[in-house]
RNA sequence: GGGCGCAUAGCUCAGUUGGCUAGAGCACCUCGUUUACACCGAGGGGGUCAGGGGUUCGAGUCCCUUUGCGCCCA
């Protein structure tokens, strides 16, 4: 060994605390993750984050997609591709304004005080302030992106984007403004689209309510679980096939309190009442149906279909009003006005009770939809709304059309048939499944709320002004245009769009879209006008500005377009050719319900704004991390991992390596979670309670598996507010034991390369041939050779466990357990075997480089020194940055690397056998035996060139003879009798007669499974040849095995 | 209500067109510490593959069904 060996640094264990910031700092100084737009011939290779929202930091979720995604880039990157990691934040509109709006709050004040203006302001601090967060976390755990490109849903450039796509989508007509019932949150008092409404089960009742008829002829009796809404009632239904609705069709009702006269109606929505259905909406009808347009979507469809009067008892704050259409007010229904909808109910039923009305009362499940966000009930309500017409062919149908044909049914009917235009039939899911969930999201989609009350967000870019039919600005004879149509008008020559649609009493709206200044130069005007110039002379008009913004999943749907410049990058220099090489990008990774929410959208825009081209050929879903009871992490049941303590605690390539192996095609995994004792560090499980709603969370108080007077505070506790952590009683961090394996991984890769680091001189180049080298070489080779085609096939198919446990195994297993146990007596003195460890080493760092990039980058430098020669199998280029250098290309002679593995696995289970051996008889691990074969199995000996000796501890071998030692032990290989001896000074007979006769019983048992299958004429008729072969083969060996056994168990006696 | 997934060793999970004696990591038991690693090494025990039925020469794997759990969409 010289002086300067490149191990000497090494310290005894990685600590990644130590390594970590480092190699941050390194790659981002070297530019190790920028990208190029077009590269010298090589292949893009480009994935866009999904923006996580800038409402608080990376949870472990996020952790997992990201660390997935970056195995692929880099991976990519070292097998070279030009690759291109896009990252950035989301906006996320209510969900960011509801956090900043709970900390002003906090500092007594409040959104409406403060105002428009400032509260954006405060908006702005609270994005860059978790903007950052975000970014930190995402180079903690190693995200190689590209920084430099960092967006922002709201950046000029995606704002640009997004201005752009509104003003053409609404110039085609695919935007529109109607009046419809919305999902209105009346918490955060803004509409919400179909998919941010979330069902739940709710105990509530059905009341049943007595509606007298007109003509005093008695009542009809209707069921609800809302008598609240009964003000805005405008019509009794019952089904046709009813055998009361002859008669009481065509009467009217006096609805109660209200006063008002309302017709009974026949339609086919209404059940049937039947106490007897499986049904439970048939058991708990009354088969009369209360209609309130105004508040039930399904009463919204009858009302269309019957022509009936829509009244609107509610405001936005979901309190009963007179302001948004209630004109009829009786001196009794007056009384109600002001009430919650909560209080309105009591009232009504209080009322109905009062003058003998209320029937009966019946405790009913039901599901009952909630904001998402303020998870309030939420409320049907009537308003104007701006709409994407997604059921439209251009979009639907194009998002249909692009999947790829092999995994989904056919095509709706109403939906055009793929052509050979771009990117139809190219959109693919792994794992498949998930193309149905797709699939049928799009067979059912509506029209898309786009427009929400709130501040944050990209206002919508129209301007609005109402004016009476006779000045409508072109002449109207067409009848109910309640969507809008676009027209052509002075503003239209100007560059903006115009749309006109009716309104009651007799009057237009008129809105008009501005486009972005970037994109009104472009137009071909008479006279240029600039934006600020035309916005300028229609608010002189009389239009103001919509006040609403757009939903955050508008500019989110414009992703893999509005980051690349879109659209136009010219304007933004650095986005420059970004459009045309890297889209579409290579793979999109996300969770499970973002393929509603996001995946369709960005399918649909993209294909829609760029001719057809798909954002993304490849989705990925990933599973969701749960915790050990099956349970979502969440804040509020405090069961959520922060990655940072991971991170902290086992460092990040651990956190990584095991999220990784986490990673099966399943669609949840779980992760038992455990806390950290502050008071100790010691990780242990927690004492567990269930909450009134059933879950099952860490109690509020824990103590310290040490010492049980030291108390701590979970993170439950803490969430809820049931425990309050003090310097007594500090909070505790969660954590997991599954890190365990990471780390430990980690630290066996660091001690392997410092162990082998310790052996290999630096000397000169030398030629090695391989051919002539012991098995032990070549193997390792080979079985490098095996690994490196395994990793590639199991990221091609997203089987990102397969990556993990094939890099475990080749690392822990193969190199450390055998390949270094065996060079060990040879390696000192023989420079090509250093050359050849150098270069596995090498070769070990590349493709472990990927999972875990922090201790390889951080092992590379002395790695590199080591390696001063080349091999001829393995193609291993230098590179100053391991992030940056190749991943290996080995060229393995495939027939004589398989003898090799075959090989091998015969010598390998030779070793099993002598070290359960010298186990069973307490042989010492440095006391050498002799081990005495028979001519075939010396000849395996030969052939492996010491590598069985050196695992097993033998000194000496000798072929056996019949003079055999009695003192030595008797074992079976290979249906062959061989023997030990010099395991200690008496042999255990006892010992080796249970083994022997317990090996004889399962080979007994075995040869007789063999022949009963060899003697089904079924099997041998319908089995494989080859299986059939496979068998007569292990029946031989078994029987060889059993008879040397047999033979063994008699000497012995 | 519809769709999807899961149920394999004490725990967390592999097991890709049905075909070797069902595997791994952790935990457990025995042994081991003058130099790669105790975040370790050697050896070992532990599974009627949720229950029932079917197809097949052959089922953890395919089909039906029951039970339990979870997620997504209504």
């Amino acid at each position: 060994m010289t002086e300067n060996h490149p191990s000497k640094k090494l310290a005894k264990s990685y600590i990644p605390s130590e390594a970590e910031e480092a190699i941050s700092a390194l790659w981002s100084q070297v530019g190790a993750f920028q990208s190029k737009a077009a590269s010298n011939n090589r292949k893009p290779y480009s994935i866009v984050i999904p923006p996580p929202n800038v409402t608080a930091a990376l949870h472990l979720g996020h952790a997992l997609n990201n660390t997935i995604q970056d195995v692929l880039i880099r991976y990519h990157r070292m097998a070279g591709f030009a690759t291109m990691w896009m990252p950035g934040t989301d906006h996320a509109g209510i969900a960011t304004q509801a956090v900043v709006e709970k900390r002003l709050l906090n500092d007594g004040t409040s959104r409406l005080e403060i105002g428009r203006d400032a509260f954006i302001q405060r908006t702005q601090e609270w994005k860059d302030e978790y903007e950052g967060i975000i970014i930190d976390q995402l180079i903690a755990m190693g995200a190689s992106c590209d920084f430099d490109r960092t967006r922002f849903t709201m950046d000029e450039i995606c704002a640009n984007a997004v201005r752009h796509a509104f003003y053409t989508l609404f110039q085609d007509g695919l935007i529109y403004r109607g009046k419809r019932l919305v999902n209105w949150d009346p918490v955060s008092m803004t509409a919400l689209a179909d998919d941010e409404v979330e069902m739940e089960e709710v105990e509530g009742f059905m009341w049943y309510l007595k509606y007298p008829l007109d003509d005093g002829s008695g009542h009809v009796t209707v069921a609800t679980t809302r008598p609240e809404t009964m003000l805005g009632d405008t019509a009794v239904a019952v089904n046709p096939n009813d055998s009361l609705a002859n008669d009481l069709v065509g009467k009217m009702v006096r609805l109660p309190i209200v006063n008002r006269l309302i017709p009974i109606i026949a339609d086919d929505y209404v059940i049937m009442a039947d106490p007897e259905s499986e049904d439970s909406k048939a058991r708990y009808a009354s088969g009369f149906l209360k209609v309130t347009p105004a508040h039930d979507p399904n009463d919204w469809d009858i009302g269309l279909r019957h022509d009936l009067p829509v009244i609107n008892i509610m405001g936005p704050d979901a309190k009963i009003s007179n302001h948004y259409g209630w004109e009829d007010i009786s001196e009794e229904s007056s009384k109600f006005i002001g009430l919650t909808r909560e209080e309105a109910r009591e009232a009504v039923i209080d009322w109905f009770n009062g003058n003998n009305l209320l029937e009966e009362i019946r405790p009913y499940t039901h599901s009952v939809g909630h904001s998402y966000r303020s998870h309030v009930p939420i409320e049907p309500w009537l308003s104007s709304q701006w709409y994407v017409a997604v059921t439209d062919d251009r979009l639907r149908g194009s998002a249909l059309r692009a999947q790829n044909e092999s995994q989904v049914p056919p095509l709706p009917d109403d939906v055009t048939i793929r052509s050979d235009l771009k990117g139809d039939g190219d959109l693919s899911f792994a794992p498949q499944r998930y193309a149905r969930t797709y699939h049928s999201w799009h067979e059912g989609i509506r029209d898309w709320c786009i427009s929400r009350q709130l501040w944050w967000g990209h206002q919508i870019p129209v301007w609005v002004r109402l004016v009476p039919v006779e000045k409508s600005p072109v002449p109207l004879n067409t009848e109910g245009l309640d969507v809008g149509i676009t027209i052509e008008s002075e503003w239209t020559l100007k560059g903006a769009a115009h749309m006109i649609r009716e309104i009651g009493d007799d009057m237009i709206e008129e809105a008009i879209c501005v486009p972005p200044e970037n994109t009104l130069k472009r137009i071909d005007l008479n006279t240029p006008i600039s934006e600020i110039e035309l916005i300028s002379q229609i608010e002189d008009e009389g239009f103001t500005r919509d006040p609403d913004v757009l939903d955050t999943w508008f500019s989110s749907a414009l992703w893999p377009l509005s980051t690349m410049g879109w659209p136009w990058p010219e304007d933004f220099p650095e986005t420059e050719g970004l459009l045309e090489f890297y889209n579409p990008t290579s793979v999109l990774s996300t969770a499970r319900e973002i393929i509603t929410l996001w995946v369709s959208r960005m399918v649909m825009f993209n294909r829609y704004f760029l001719n057809g081209q798909l954002p993304f050929e490849d989705v990925f879903i990933h599973a969701m991390v749960q915790d050990g009871h099956g349970q979502k992490m969440s804040k509020s049941l405090g069961n959520g991992v922060d990655p940072r303590d991971i991170i902290f605690s086992h460092g990040a390539d651990a956190m990584r390596f095991t999220l990784v192996q986490m990673t099966t095609d399943t669609q949840d995994v779980r992760m038992p979670v455990e806390m950290v004792c502050p008071h100790t560090g010691i990780a242990f499980k927690p004492e567990f309670v269930a909450t009134p709603e059933g879950y099952l969370v860490a109690a509020p108080i824990q103590s310290s598996p040490e010492d049980g007077t030291k108390k701590m505070v979970s993170a439950y506790g803490a969430t809820s507010g049931s425990a309050e952590p003090d310097d007594l009683t500090p909070l505790a961090r969660n954590t997991s034991s599954k890190f365990d394996l990471g780390r430990n991984f980690a630290n066996k890769l660091w001690n392997a390369t410092r162990f082998a680091l310790g052996r290999i001189d630096t000397s000169p180049d030398i030629r090695i041939s391989l051919d002539s080298r012991p098995f032990a070489d070549r193997w390792i080779v080979a079985r490098l050779a095996k690994t490196v085609t395994a990793l590639e096939s199991a990221l091609a198919s997203y089987q990102f466990n397969t990556f993990a446990d094939t890099l475990y195994d080749f690392v822990w297993h193969d190199v450390c357990d055998r390949y270094l146990e065996v060079i060990k007596p040879t390696i000192d003195n023989d420079p090509q075997q250093q050359a050849i460890l150098a270069n596995i080493l090498d070769a070990v760092l590349r493709i472990m480089h990927p999972v875990c990039p922090f201790v390889t980058e951080t092992l590379w430098p002395h790695v590199r020194e080591a390696k001063r020669s080349d091999l001829d199998e393995i193609a291993l280029p230098d590179s100053e940055i391991l992030a940056v250098a190749d991943w290996p290309k080995v060229t393995p002679d495939n027939l004589s690397s398989n003898e090799i593995l075959e090989t091998f696995e015969r010598a390998n289970n030779l070793v099993g056998l002598l070290r359960s051996a010298r186990a069973e008889q307490k042989v010492k691990p440095k006391q050498m035996i002799q081990l005495h074969v028979s001519r075939t199995i010396h000849d395996l000996l030969d052939s492996t060139n010491g590598f069985i000796e050196v695992l097993a501890g033998i000194e000496e071998v000798t072929i056996l003879d019949k003079t055999a030692d009695l003192k030595s032990t008797l074992l079976t290989f290979e249906g062959e009798e061989i023997r030990i001896s010099g395991l200690v000074n008496e042999v255990d007979l006892e010992a080796q007669k249970n083994r022997l006769t317990k090996l004889v019983e399962d080979k007994r048992k075995q040869v007789t499974g063999f022949q009963t299958r060899l003697k089904n004429p079924g099997y041998l008729q319908n089995a494989k040849p080859d299986v059939i072969a496979e068998t007569r083969k292990m029946l031989q060996e078994a029987e060889a095995d059993l008879l040397a056994a047999e033979n063994s168990l008699r000497n012995l006696e």
